[in-house]
DNA sequence: GCGGTTCTGTAGTCTTGCATACAGTTCGCC
DNA sequence: GGCGAACTGTATGCAAGACTACAGAACCGC
């Protein structure tokens, strides 16, 4: 269900997965900070960066990914499908962040989708090769272990999420880990976005919204939802997770 | 919900780990496989085993792990718990396979427990001593890699099978997953417990299996399922994954 | 064998959220 | 400015499953 979202500001709650390699450093490439200078234009230079249109396919849900994906700019989203074309998305993958680990396993795995949210740019790495590189830079090798224990702790909260939860306390949920910064509102997602994000139908979603705007906890709009009592989401989310009764 | 099963005939429906860690070779720890002669008792010498009584409690909802666990022989269960006690089972890790991976973070994340399902023998390295390790042996650090990715496709599966299935399908999809090898039966699992698998309560598991019973897909015993017709089971499986209508 | 404990069967109520079906609205494009 | 597409609001039936509440059955230890 839950996007997985990593941030500063972090909300434990959903366990939602965005920004992800929010914070750059030297290179801009989160697995290859600190690396001798030089070493990274090295290896970049072998993987020369591709422009990709919003909305291009890397891998569906056929076939798993082959290669690993380096992310330079744009944001790419994970999903996975049902046979009945239900989404739901696995999460928001952001600058200097990588996605399609699943390619470092020998056999590849089907079954989820990585497409480009908006216009961006990836180097794109054989299994081999990052192998290597890896064996050669054991710095890179730790900061992947580093990455993936995150994204699996969080895909774990999702499911802790899904399986304590009800629609009502997730979207709460949501609501805060989309706005971790507190700016006070949530734009550029429809309710059909949000809705694949929580797992459930979009006029659950926006049945939910309703209700939260007519307590008073929210204000929507088009694709966007202005929190109007934080505290009341938080103590949604608190409510419904676990105790139902 | 799920558990997450790690195993040769693996099924990818469910997700389920479980028997992780199950193809060893040399020295029995999947991660120091491979190494050279010598380095693993080296290694091993320094953190002296450990024997714990079933039931156990490693770290807990309240304090994450700060550091990681070898488990050198026995069977530990990773869970996660609401507030109204209702636990979920995230997977079984067995002989030669690690866990406590978040201690890897710098920031540990409380949330997960893990509980020895039987007397088990661990290994316990902190965090420092790992880092180390990874670095002076990038081979450890590239197995870590492969068992997290792996972890993590897991866990997304099981998300992605919590949010398209119903308690029907994930039920018919556990029991295909706790007898991969179509021994023709899964024992040892009490009803509370297989419905923590699943994420649902224990009445719902215990009637979905009377329903399975009724249609002569399964008998049932104490602590005991039998299946009768495995097809029939994997049918459940496929219709119920997110047609359902 | 007895008593407690753990496990399993059953039943009934009630809420949630899915499925389905439209109507209205905003937006972007021509 | 108008048309079509994407987005949002709303309503209704309906089934799944949570929650509650017991009762019987099998096991365990003494």
């Amino acid at each position: 269900m839950e996007m997985i979202i990593e941030s500063k500001t972090e909300n434990s709650v959903t366990g939602l997965l965005v920004d992800e390699g929010s914070v750059l450093e030297s290179c801009g490439i989160e697995i290859f900070d600190g690396l001798p200078d030089g070493e990274f234009e090295a290896i970049v230079a072998e993987v020369p960066p591709i422009s990709v249109a919003k909305g291009t396919t890397f891998y569906s849900s056929e076939d798993g990914p082959s290669d690993l994906y380096l992310l330079r700019s744009g944001r790419i989203e994970l999903y996975r499908q049902s046979a009945s074309g239900k989404r739901l998305t696995l999460g928001i993958i952001s600058e200097g962040a990588f996605f399609g680990e699943m390619s470092l396993l020998g056999d590849v795995q089907t079954g989820t989708g990585a497409v480009a949210y908006e216009a961006s740019v990836v180097h794109v790495m054989s299994r081999d090769y990052v192998s290597a590189l890896m064996l050669q830079h054991p710095t890179v090798a730790v900061r992947v272990v580093d990455v993936l224990a995150r994204r699996l702790q969080k895909a774990r909260e999702s499911l802790q999420e899904m399986a304590f939860n009800d629609v009502t306390g997730r979207v709460a949920g949501l609501l805060l880990l989309l706005d971790p910064e507190d700016v006070g509102f949530v734009e550029g997602s429809s309710h059909q976005e949000l809705a694949d994000m929580v797992g459930c139908l979009r006029e659950s979603l926006s049945d939910t919204l309703d209700r939260f705007k007519r307590s008073g906890a929210v204000t929507v709009g088009r694709k966007r939802v202005d929190i109007r009592d934080r505290s009341r989401l938080q103590r949604i989310v608190v409510q419904r997770s676990g105790a139902r009764s």
